[in-house]
DNA sequence: TTCCAGGACCCTG
DNA sequence: CAGGGTCATGGA
């Protein structure tokens, strides 16, 4: 079935350091990304007519294959409206180049527990041990469905022994998970009474999470689009842009993004972040 | 070999 | 509470 979302890069998001990067497959011969969710293998593919020299524009490349509607409109939160968004976030020449270089980068909304999992194993860690972590997770604890497998459930991890986590290159983190799992079966938070801060304070009393990491599971796990999560880069890219290139806090930092783009302030640091870095990385 | 990856913990002063 | 060492793992 098609589905159209307004504007989509499907790579550029699906490689991006959403949990989709590390859960989905690129299947090569059929040219889609695929996974096993509740059982069962759903796609998306797009077409991919983006020549360098054709620029991605808003009515532009928003059309894609599924056989899962459903799923993939959540998945895309096909209602956010990037019209609006991007003209809200382009508050300066930075990141109206950014709006226009990362054009299509959408936010996910990821399940919770996956995007745990993926975050706690982010900490100090690049996005390729991240990701070959999470596949070795779900190869020795997920359930093979078609050749692929599902994404381990939080009793299976509660359950894992330390040593078989660490089998599967989680390193120092294994306890992390294995912790968590537990905590969440233990505690039964719900989640539904809580704001953007009593999410955040939740997470950051887990072993593992802290600060950065909470706003990355508000922000992927909770769809809270207001989170925002700051890791170097972002801390590197708002001093550069807004800080006249001072050391400064956090806090400061919050507050900046908060001033500049409320309520879009995570929409806005995955742009933020892709720019910065790109121009930054080596030196 | 050494350094670093979209951090967090823990110990010091 | 600010600063630094430490933590697995793999790639450059």
């Amino acid at each position: 079935m098609k589905l159209k979302i307004k504007p989509l890069n499907l790579k550029l998001t699906m490689n991006s350091g959403q949990p989709a990067n590390f859960i989905f497959c690129f299947n090569e011969k059929e040219n889609r990304f695929e996974r096993i969710f509740e059982n069962k293998l759903i796609w998306v593919k797009q077409e991919a007519k983006t020549n360098e020299k054709k620029k991605n524009k808003l009515n532009e490349n928003c059309l894609i294959e599924t056989n899962d509607v459903k799923y993939f409109k959540e998945f895309f939160r096909a209602k956010d409206d990037y019209k609006k968004i991007y003209k809200h976030i382009s508050t300066d020449a930075f990141m109206k180049k950014a709006v226009k270089d990362y054009s299509g980068l959408r936010l996910t909304k990821n399940d919770l527990w996956e995007s745990i999992v993926c975050f706690t194993l982010s900490s100090n860690n690049s996005i390729g041990n991240i990701r070959n972590a999470t596949q070795n997770l779900m190869k020795k604890y997920g359930e093979e469905i078609n050749g692929l497998y599902s994404f381990p459930s939080i009793e299976a991890i509660a359950q894992a022994k330390t040593c078989d986590l660490r089998k599967c290159k989680t390193g120092f983190r294994d306890k992390y998970l294995k912790e968590a799992a537990q905590k969440l079966i233990q505690d039964k938070p719900n989640f539904k009474k809580m704001n953007l801060n009593q999410v955040i304070d939740y997470f950051v009393s887990f072993k593992g999470i802290g600060l950065k990491i909470a706003n990355c599971i508000a922000l992927f796990g909770f769809g809270f689009e207001n989170a925002f999560p700051v890791d170097v880069w972002v801390k590197r890219g708002m001093q550069a842009n807004y800080f006249k290139n001072e050391e400064t806090n956090n806090e400061l930092i919050e507050m900046k993004a908060f001033n500049l783009w409320q309520p879009f302030q995570g929409i806005a640091q995955q742009y933020l972040f892709y720019e910065f870095m790109k121009n930054k990385r080596k030196k």
